[in-house]
DNA sequence: CAGCAATCTGCACACGATTGCAAGATAACC
DNA sequence: GGTTATCTTGCAATCGTGTGCAGATTGCTG
């Protein structure tokens, strides 16, 4: 298998080494790979086959160098707990490799800012950064906009004027959720979100009291998570055994719904009869016989499209006053038996 | 806030504009960024004031290219349907980070091959990659090895010389779930894997009717499912619906063990009493009050370190005889309530 | 065969950084 | 002051590729 002498050498194959098989010049290489110029058939073919023989591969970094654009994409992520998180990176990657593009990962620290991952970023000559954890401070941000690396915000927003924020149908959804536990004879409904607010929790939460008070309710009592599985586990445990629980839980994602259902399994208590559960994400459990969760969410097909539009295509996006480009990304119901049956 | 003149130009800051703000040539700005060169302080402060002023980072991808390493590795993946897969990609690339190497992420189609997205990375230089999806041909392989690339496969292995594979410890695990099943008095058995035995599969079914073969036995029965919590109810449900149904079931991965203890709960078995279920992974979900699924996972730090040491320090590890380094991650047991606890 | 257009091809520079080399500046020593 | 030794600094080459420009070749027409 080894051919003596060739195993030995193993430094990089250039142009320039297949010109030299093919007997014509570097730039005629050049030539041979991009359409469009001005190569003979003899001397492309010929080229083209000194490269397969040699194995030549381009080098898209010295070609980024010249051309200005290294046709790589920043992906800010953090430790992706939601099972949401894994699919969406992989659809944007694809989404970006159907593009040309490239999807450099660049992870941050836990609930902590985006902004030295940014500065990596920035040093790579990523083209746009896209943003999944984390916040951007307006340095960061400025500077972004400043050369000209666009910046997308995923369910998150900073008024800085130039990015683009793609964030879920909250409000929408929240509404037509709460709507459907009033529909469905709930008067005593529990709300478990976030302790400080995040954005799209402070979202969910605004709207659904809206609804309450457009019946003169408000929500029965509280309870606070960090969006985890167990945070609702023992947020329910704690609403549930007091001398007046809730009939109804409105949980501000998924997993902690999940939770939810999983304290109202260990307590005996039946759901929906006794009590009735939304969330809003559509976690893939949450179809699962054990569960049956009432939830709304989004396609990801549809969100993967909504993010690179909004990375590549911002103007076609309505801005706001700070003149920050918003696309909102409806959430679909998805009723289950967490719920009543309406007829 | 925009000062005219300035947001005209949205040039590229290089070397050069900090060189002439400081007054000094491009060297002396280069230098004073690597630590350890002869500049003197002067030079190195008034450098750094012009960089900050200015804003300018040092393009990596030039400096590679001088350098002949671009420090980028590429990660190939798939869909990412299990959980597991999401922390895993973000450990080894946060690892990556801390090496101050960085993730490019190459995605690939469902159950490919992973040879066009090998050539995409090394076109863009990698210095290694990491495969968690699809499978490699022995030519791609042969090519990476040859330019120096490093091949690095999870879960996977090809007999090509040179590549290292991290592969979970199938066999030990497999071995003591089916002692402890037999330990607990179960002696119709029944297995669920996949259809064409993926490599993972295969270790785990062989080492486990290894165990039933000493004790004279074999699998009561099979399933065949996709490693998805669906297949797995699906081929549980049909297992359970003969007339002489097993009192254990041997699921291949956690995925498809969830969807067996559903298919039990759908169909009122009781778990372990009636049936056993046993998995291998350690899904996050295993241990919610809903599953309490016993299982054998790894420790997802250790398996982060044990990629990284493959792919960058592989010479510490054993060879097998076709010249492929092999690390075998240790699985941990989580003994839950899905089998009968032993005395 | 002259004249012109169309098509090829190679030279040389550009991209943005690093680094060996040599020359200049400063300090140290006799 | 002369001679080294030690720092500094800029020049210029380098990494691998793309491309404008000018010159060379070819084909076509009159």
């Amino acid at each position: 298998m080894q051919k003596a002498g060739k195993m030995t050498t193993k430094r990089k194959i250039t142009s320039q080494d297949v010109a030299d098989l093919a007997g014509v010049s570097r730039s005629a290489v050049s030539r041979s790979f991009t359409p469009g110029s001005y190569v003979s058939d003899n001397v492309r073919t010929r080229v083209l086959a000194a490269a397969k023989e040699l194995g030549y591969l381009p080098n898209i970094l010295a070609r980024g160098l010249i051309a200005g654009s290294s046709g790589l994409v920043a992906l800010i992520i953090g430790p992706m707990t939601s099972p949401q998180d894994a699919p969406l990176i992989e659809v944007v990657t694809r989404l970006l490799n159907e593009k040309g593009k490239r999807a450099l990962l660049v992870p941050i620290p836990t609930g902590g800012l985006a902004d030295e991952g940014l500065l990596q970023a920035l040093s790579y000559q990523v083209e746009a950064a896209i943003v999944f954890a984390g916040t951007v401070g307006a340095a960061a941000a400025e500077r972004c906009t400043r050369i000209g690396t666009h910046l997308t915000l995923f369910g998150r927003y900073i008024g800085e004027a130039g990015t683009s924020s793609v964030i879920y149908d909250n409000p929408t959804s929240a509404d037509a959720a709460t709507r459907l536990l009033i529909r469905g004879g709930h008067r005593k409904i529990g709300y478990i979100g976030t302790r400080h607010r995040a954005f799209s929790d402070r979202e969910r939460h605004d709207a659904a009291s809206a609804v309450l008070a457009e019946y003169g309710m408000h929500f029965h009592c509280y309870g606070e998570g960090d969006y985890g599985h167990d945070s609702g586990f023992q947020a329910a445990m704690a609403m549930l055994n007091t001398m007046d629980p809730p009939d109804a839980i409105f949980a501000s994602n998924d997993a902690m719904a999940l939770g939810v259902i999983d304290a109202a399994r260990v307590l005996g208590i039946s759901i929906p009869d006794q009590l009735a559960v939304v969330g809003i994400d559509d976690h893939p459990m949450g179809s699962w016989p054990a569960y049956r969760l009432t939830s709304w969410g989004a396609k990801i097909d549809a969100l993967g499209d909504a993010i690179l539009r909004a990375t590549f295509d911002k103007e076609s996006l309505p801005c706001d006053r700070a003149n920050v480009h918003m696309l909102r990304v409806p959430l679909y119901p998805a009723l289950r038996d967490s719920t009543r049956r309406l007829d």
